[in-house]
DNA sequence: ATCACAAGTGGACAGGAGTCCACTCCACCA
DNA sequence: TGGTGGAGTGGACTCCTGTCCACTTGTGAT
């Protein structure tokens, strides 16, 4: 429940120049405060039931520290997945190692994960959905996990040009285009409204999109 | 900038087997009033600094009134958007007339024909999906413009099957999913974010959905 | 014409998001 | 070891959405 970059270390910017100064004993508790309380009411209650005020309550803490750490329930939603995300994203790069796979083999296998990823995590990522709206509009296409997708999406792409596997290909374009079949409110509408179960989910979208790559003789145009 | 359901009838609900009463013609005035301020709000401001308060209020007319109407933002901006989704489809139907060109070839002007439509609608179309969160989560995919929409795509794609187009299709999972790179924020995103011409989107779209249903000799399980 | 009642009205209200800012406290430096 | 500046705190406040409900009005039936 605690994510990593919490538990541990004292750092706040554990990046690479870094002029920051320590996180606080105290800001460091209460972090770890809020994110417990906000795992702990989430998982009673569900996401959507809980509010801010609540979770700040539950942590003993005021809004405005809450807020100072994360500026909406969105952000907050987002951090409490961070274990899981990472998770994902390391699985992800350990299939890369087998190169003997083609690009665009390893793009289908890609996807395969990320709709695991969206059902294992569906209440979580649709909070996030929710959040992102008016001037936050794009902020989950702007999101590290989101853009690592996308990093992710276009390698395989330029890599499967340069094999030869497709001719040449829009790849700026199409990065965000193959992720759209992941937005979470499409994948919870044909999940739960539609009864569509996930294998066959995944199956029809790598269908579509990886011959919709693949190079082909009669390509016109 | 007045919807046609709200000009000249008076009928509440024009489907066969009514038992509706007529709309009162208070009542008439009044969503006329509130379509004109919201419209009038919109254009002075932008969509999203108007509040259902001050349309309220431009319109005169209490708040209950409005949503009574239109139980959210979003569902009167679907209000104002009525005209334009009804002379979209106008369009589109128009262009089924030509029995010529094959299903796939319809259902690639389709596609360029919403992408111009989420161009010339960008902001309401915005305003709808902000409103879809929560437990309105899928009320967008419930939405008759998108049932439309999916209505047409399925409908050529089962055509496509028909006329070998394709070889077999999972139409009920493709017709969201071909759906899917239309969301508006992932549209806007590619847009105004990424600086992508709507020309390159459409072509783009249109190569990797369509190259992804066309029946290829080579088609692996 | 008049009546009964459903449809329509509007404002008070509840509750949540997010801002603001005066105040506190601690990590670092000298 | 003490002083200090900036990070951190918290709760009052604003603004907004959406609900509720007592009241009003128009309509079709008689």
């Amino acid at each position: 429940m605690a994510k990593s970059e919490a538990s541990g270390t004292r750092r706040a910017l554990p990046m690479a120049g870094e002029r920051a100064r320590a996180e606080r004993r105290d800001a460091a508790e209460n972090r770890q405060q809020v994110l417990a309380a906000a795992s702990r009411l989430f998982a009673a209650r569900g996401v959507a039931a809980v509010s801010m005020d609540e979770i700040a309550r539950e942590a003993c803490v005021g809004k405005g520290t809450l807020y100072r750490r994360y500026a909406h329930k969105g952000a907050l939603c987002q951090a409490l997945l961070d274990e899981n995300t990472r998770r994902m994203q390391a699985e992800v790069l350990d299939g890369l190692r087998d190169r003997n796979r083609s690009a665009l083999d390893q793009l289908s296998s890609l996807l395969a994960r990320l709709f695991a990823h969206n059902e294992e995590n569906a209440e979580l990522l649709g909070a996030v959905s929710d959040a992102a709206f008016g001037a936050r509009r794009d902020d989950f296409y702007r999101s590290a996990p989101y853009q690592w997708q996308r990093l992710m999406v276009s390698g395989f792409l330029r890599r499967a040009v340069a094999d030869g596997e497709c001719c040449d290909l829009d790849i700026d374009y199409l990065a965000d285009t193959l992720l759209a079949p992941l937005d979470i409110d499409l994948y919870l509408f044909q999940r739960r409204a539609l009864g569509i179960e996930q294998a066959r989910i995944v199956a029809g979208a790598q269908r579509l999109l990886l011959d919709g790559l693949r190079s082909r003789s009669d390509n016109r145009q």
